[in-house]
DNA sequence: AATGGGGCCTGATAGC
DNA sequence: TGCTATCAGGCCCCAT
């Protein structure tokens, strides 16, 4: 589900529920995520949460003696509820607060993640190969051009890897490509300079207009209020195989990159 | 160093 | 209706 839009969504939706709180419980309903959840996650308990920030597709919930990292997988979701509500089938995780609300996170595949660092810990190893997050001026078409020479790997898995730019999932990897009209089968290292500016500025529109519009809710993916997002309705591409492209009505195609499908329009995209 | 594939999980859907 | 196969938004890790 969840691609840097979805995660900043929730991160917007919980934070005015949870900055300022504190924590009077800690529960882990189900320990196994992708990693196991740490003992010294319980250590939150009593401690107030200062701030909510995000890092590509971490939430980080920071307290005065540590902070909690939280990833939402493929099909992660979190919401703030009343205490008394009843726990859904793959609510894993909650965190009670002071408001007699809590923050759960359900997660019916558990590829998600909750962790822990303590404040003086070194960077965590899952953040220290990260790229530029996409929305602020670090990332740049220059960026993309310099770092893709001599590539080989499609242009779509190139975006796609966390080290060059952070949160570029596949939806909006896919939407991205078709926006600038690049496709998505070229060789990263074969794209020009122009292109490649022309592909960043579609990447930071794309991703700042699903924000806006909520994130795309396709299956599992809700905000922090339960209620769905709306970009899914300005999807051009992603999920419209065989359907007729929005510009030149040429019936758009799929191809499978890496390990992902991708959805490209072959009159449109060069 | 870069690249491709496997694996972690459950659930929805398609096809028989 | 019920089975099986396929696919799904992420990302670490390993072999080549």
């Amino acid at each position: 589900m969840p691609e840097l839009p979805e995660v900043e969504v929730s991160r917007l939706g919980i934070e005015p529920h949870v900055v300022g709180q504190r924590i009077t419980a800690v529960k882990v309903h189900h320990p196994r995520l992708r990693w196991p959840i740490p003992e010294s996650v319980h250590k939150l308990k009593g401690q107030v949460v200062v701030a909510i920030e995000r890092r590509a597709k971490y939430l980080l919930l920071e307290s005065a003696i540590g902070t909690l990292i939280l990833h939402l997988g493929m099909s992660g979701s979190l919401r703030v509820v009343p205490v008394a509500t009843e726990r859904g089938k793959h609510d894993h995780f909650e965190l009670v607060l002071s408001s007699e609300q809590c923050l759960r996170l359900n997660d019916p595949r558990r590829f998600g993640a909750v962790l822990w660092q303590e404040p003086d810990e070194s960077e965590l190893s899952l953040f220290s190969n990260l790229g530029p997050e996409p929305l602020t001026d670090d990332f740049s078409g220059e960026l993309l051009y310099q770092r893709s020479r001599s590539r080989k790997s499609p242009v779509k898995t190139f975006i796609m890897d966390n080290a060059n730019v952070v949160g570029v999932g596949n939806i909006y990897a896919t939407e991205a490509l078709f926006a600038a009209g690049v496709d998505p089968r070229r060789a990263a290292g074969r794209i020009s300079r122009a292109r490649y500016q022309l592909l960043a500025q579609h990447i930071k529109r794309v991703l700042a207009r699903a924000i806006q519009q909520g994130g795309t809710s396709l299956r599992d993916f809700t905000r922090a209020d339960g209620k769905p997002g709306y970009f899914k309705q300005e999807l051009l591409v992603y999920g419209r195989t065989g359907q007729p492209c929005v510009n030149c009505a040429t019936e758009l195609k799929t191809v499978q990159l890496g390990q992902r499908r991708s959805v490209y329009c072959p009159d449109c995209q060069r």
